[in-house]
DNA sequence: CACGGAAGTAAAGCAGCCTTACTACCTGGA
DNA sequence: TCCAGGTAGTAAGGCTGCTTTACTTCCGTG
């Protein structure tokens, strides 16, 4: 067999040890917990949705505020709302004191779906924690916080 | 003007607390420092682009072993490789021992545009390392890589 | 009541992948 | 020697998750 390490260049070596691989594969993690089951209990949703729906204030949230928080432009965040409400996960209504806006809001499914990632959240944030130690977790936690400072909100053109 | 913060669920509200979204934050922060500038200096690189060529050995390396270690399919990874080719960053050859390897190497311009986003990283680490304090940098770094347990490399179909 | 700005929509495009389905090539064994 | 089966890579098409450009509708103000 013409295997790995017997020609140049064939180590597959060690993947990038500077922070943005680091990140990248931390994040990555998230991502496919998840994912993980998913398909099963809410069909047709994936990541970018789940995050939107966490972003959906409670009592209900307008494309624009959403799209500013999410860092995406209205028409992307609108693209999302749409689908998601196709599929029963949110429901909108024009407000009527001023009839421009659209109102969106989680469904009771959106709500359990919400929940769904939360908890998936949770299930990685737990396992980390346990993998290095509640304080070492809390650090990280507390040193991203701080790295944070730019709160994505660009777009919304 | 109707404005934020006089309609229910409006509130803008702080980007999302869990690890999920601090992490996306910091990676974005990178994506970000690397684009800046590339367009003038490496027209036609995106992020991804700058990521393949810094896996690529010095000694070139084929398609498959790249696409594993970039956790994608042969076929995206070919498709990325087509295009640095297209673009003069990358060459490649079939190996004489193995006609049906091709042995993808970066040319001298790719080697410059890998040092450049090398470079860029670099900045984000020093930043990071003067907002933070150099041991609570080495800290974060250290606690990533532990979580990094799982390897990318699925794909490669 | 018109004019300027804000909210949202429509249409199209593009990046960055993946899936399915090959072709070309090599190797080991009958 | 030849062929079966596996490996390297390619082709074509699809889909997600966005963006840009260009509107429409609606509101508030002068």
């Amino acid at each position: 067999m013409t295997s790995v390490n017997d020609l140049p260049g064939t180590r597959p070596g060690p993947w990038s040890d500077h922070i943005a691989g680091l990140l990248g594969s931390a994040l990555r993690q998230v991502r496919e917990e998840i994912l993980a089951n998913s398909e099963e209990h809410f069909p047709g949703l994936r990541v970018s949705h789940y995050r939107l729906l966490e972003l959906i204030p409670a009592d209900g949230g307008r494309i624009t505020d959403l799209a500013e928080v999410a860092a995406m432009t209205k028409q992307g965040l609108g693209q999302h709302v749409d689908y998601l409400q196709r599929l029963g996960y949110v429901e909108s209504d024009r407000l009527r004191a001023d009839r421009r806006v659209r109102l969106v809001r989680r469904t009771a499914k959106g709500d359990e779906a919400a929940a769904f990632s939360r908890a998936a959240i949770e299930r990685v944030e737990d396992s980390w924690s346990a993998l290095l130690g509640g304080d070492r977790f809390e650090t990280l936690r507390e040193i991203l916080r701080e790295l944070g400072g730019d709160r994505p909100g660009q777009p919304t053109r």
